[in-house]
DNA sequence: AAGCCAGTCAACCGCAGGGGT
DNA sequence: GACCCCTGCGGTTGACTGGCT
């Protein structure tokens, strides 16, 4: 015996929203709130429709307070980071950004960054063993905690604020790469961008593309050049962001995740 | 012009967990 | 402590749309 379905489905609309159905929704939110159950709320506002669909269509939909689309690649970034720490949190990574739902960050996730990183992956063959870390795993990048002994990162944390930018600027010290073998890592490879929204081939475009806005690291990124490779590891998406040269300080943005919000006063040992 | 296909996104489904009794 | 009800969440589906052949 299956659960009980939370409305009797014969009496109920289902499938998408009519305009009028919007208005007597979204006029007895603004005359009265949700005070009592989103259970008795159809009924006292006129709608035949279950109360967990009144919710859903005001949360994700109606809600004045929320935007759709348009997603900025500064978002896009908080989520990158958010997802590679958090997993599939939706209404957590969700809260970190202004004025979006749990639904629309998912679809953006799944339509969009995820395809984004497929790409990256299948471009990129993983990395060579000898350039990652020994205690690196897949299971690792998704326990929460950083995945390298090298890099000693405090394990992520979500703030209760929202994010800004500045939360990932890189530190300004100078960092080793600890995914070179023998330190002279080579920049001379023409990678592809796993964040570029038009496949740019370029290695500055790429870290720009990283750090688009006004980050002040992508110039002295660019400029030393930049390797880029990305791995898929099992389900969870690991992207490896190796930096040529001296700036390597870049690259530990990318470590275990994507961004870190990271501390600029910590250095490797 | 018609058919096909891939991308997008609103909506549904079922489960987990919290709170009340 | 057990049970029930409700809400919130994440995975999935399916309708719609636009581009391509």
């Amino acid at each position: 015996m299956g659960r009980a379905p939370c409305c009797d489905r014969a009496a109920v609309n289902r499938g998408p929203w009519s305009p009028e159905e919007d208005d007597a929704l979204r006029d007895y939110m603004q005359r009265h709130g949700n005070t009592g159950s989103w259970i008795t709320l159809p009924a006292k506002a006129g709608l035949k429709r279950c109360g967990k669909s009144c919710r859903l269509r005001w949360l994700n939909y109606l809600r004045p307070d929320i935007r759709h689309g348009g997603f900025t690649d500064e978002e896009d970034a908080i989520i990158y980071s958010l997802y590679s720490q958090l997993g599939s949190k939706w209404s957590l990574i969700a809260s970190q950004l202004e004025r979006r739902t749990d639904n629309d960050v998912k679809n953006h996730w799944n339509t969009k960054l995820k395809k984004r990183l497929v790409a990256a992956a299948a471009a990129f063959p993983a990395a060579p063993s000898s350039r990652r870390p020994p205690s690196f795993t897949p299971a690792a990048a998704h326990a929460h905690a950083h995945p390298s002994p090298l890099l000693p990162l405090p394990a992520p944390t979500v703030k209760a604020e929202t994010y800004t930018y500045d939360d990932f600027l890189a530190p300004t010290a100078g960092l080793h790469d600890p995914f070179a073998a023998d330190g002279s890592s080579s920049a001379s490879a023409a990678v592809q961008d796993p964040f570029a929204t038009e496949g740019s081939s370029s290695a500055s475009a790429a870290v720009q593309d990283a750090f688009v806005g006004e980050g002040s690291t992508s110039a002295s990124a660019a400029s030393s050049g930049s390797n880029w490779s990305a791995v898929d590891n099992a389900g969870g998406f690991f992207v490896d962001f190796c930096a040529a040269g001296a700036d390597l300080a870049v690259a530990d943005q990318f470590l275990g995740g994507f961004y870190y919000p990271l501390d600029p006063t910590l250095s490797l040992v």
